[in-house]
DNA sequence: CTTGACACGGTACCTTGGTACAGGGATTAC
DNA sequence: GTAATCCCTGTACCAAGGTACCGTGTCAAG
């Protein structure tokens, strides 16, 4: 038999088999040759395509995303420019998670630097600020948490970042 | 009738009817009286509780964790040691996320400043770097994204952050 | 007393990135 | 030839934080 295994291919690419094949549901790679047995059996080149996929995970894309750079990749006239845009518009949201992780930590801080760190709970101003339903035109929850604490890498609500009450 | 009706008391806290159950299900919300047609009536605290609970999430909380505090403010022998424990650790694993998201905002960074920008993709650098399997001791993806992408907040996991391979 | 708005319980569904298992068939090593 | 692996499909399940729907029941106002 010629190619690699499901199997052979997975551990090659350090994944699982079961990662394999739901690669393969999610379209993210080819469906292979499946000769007599109907086993799959994958080309060389596939261990490259795992590769890519996990290079672009850790760079923060997520699966969906990478479909998409994997489609333009496969496209001889994709100008590098589509795929430069991609990267700077994935850099710009995890800046924004960024941005929006140190308001949180910088929240945090000021409640721990106030809390006296030992007593009665009475006393403890982290339980008071906590306690604190902040009043205000703000109070629609359910608009202001679009795009922060849900969908944590969608694209498409990066566009609401700056229009949140939060600052 | 005295007290909320959960319509009144969502509309209160800014969420919306089913959160409210689904939050007491989920035990953040004590199972309030039911008088005669069984319709749910809360007391006016209910909605500074519903304040909490937002709060707590908005400087990162999960669901479990806020149970978890409320737990600790109800208990009236609880030191307020406790609960600045719990803050101090959540700012931590804060920390440890913003870290990790600089790391990918720095390889994402670089590979933005090293392509042309237009052009074939055979020259892209963006290409070629995600393309790259990156070979050596760590190709054990299963173990090595343990703590990274899954679960974003789960507290047992930031235990194993240092010891990733990715720095 | 009727009507419309609200509330009820229960269940299913959503997203993301997989993992696990059941009940088979194929291949390979000895 | 047989046993041990490996692979097949299909389905269900996990976390997290809800959302949506359904058929029915209740409350309050006119």
């Amino acid at each position: 038999m010629q190619g690699l295994t499901i199997g052979k291919l997975a551990a090659s690419a350090g994944v699982g088999v079961e990662t394999v094949r739901f690669y393969e549901r999610k379209g993210l790679i080819d469906r292979p040759a499946r000769p007599a047995g109907g086993y799959r059996l994958y080309p060389g080149e596939s261990v490259t395509r795992l590769g890519f996929i996990r290079e672009a995970q850790d760079v923060g894309f997520t699966l969906k995303e990478i479909a998409d750079l994997l489609t333009l990749r496969a496209n001889p006239a994709t100008d590098c420019a589509a795929m430069r845009g991609r990267a700077a518009a994935k850099l710009a949201q995890l800046e924004s998670r960024i941005a929006q992780f140190e308001r949180m930590c910088t929240t945090l801080g000021g409640l721990l630097a106030a809390c006296p760190g030992r007593g009665a709970l009475d006393g403890c101003s982290i339980v008071a600020a906590l306690s604190q339903a902040a009043p205000g035109s703000c109070s629609d929850r359910r608009n202001r948490i679009a795009g922060s604490r849900k969908s944590m890498m969608k694209t498409a609500e990066l566009t609401i970042q700056g229009m949140h009450c939060e600052g």
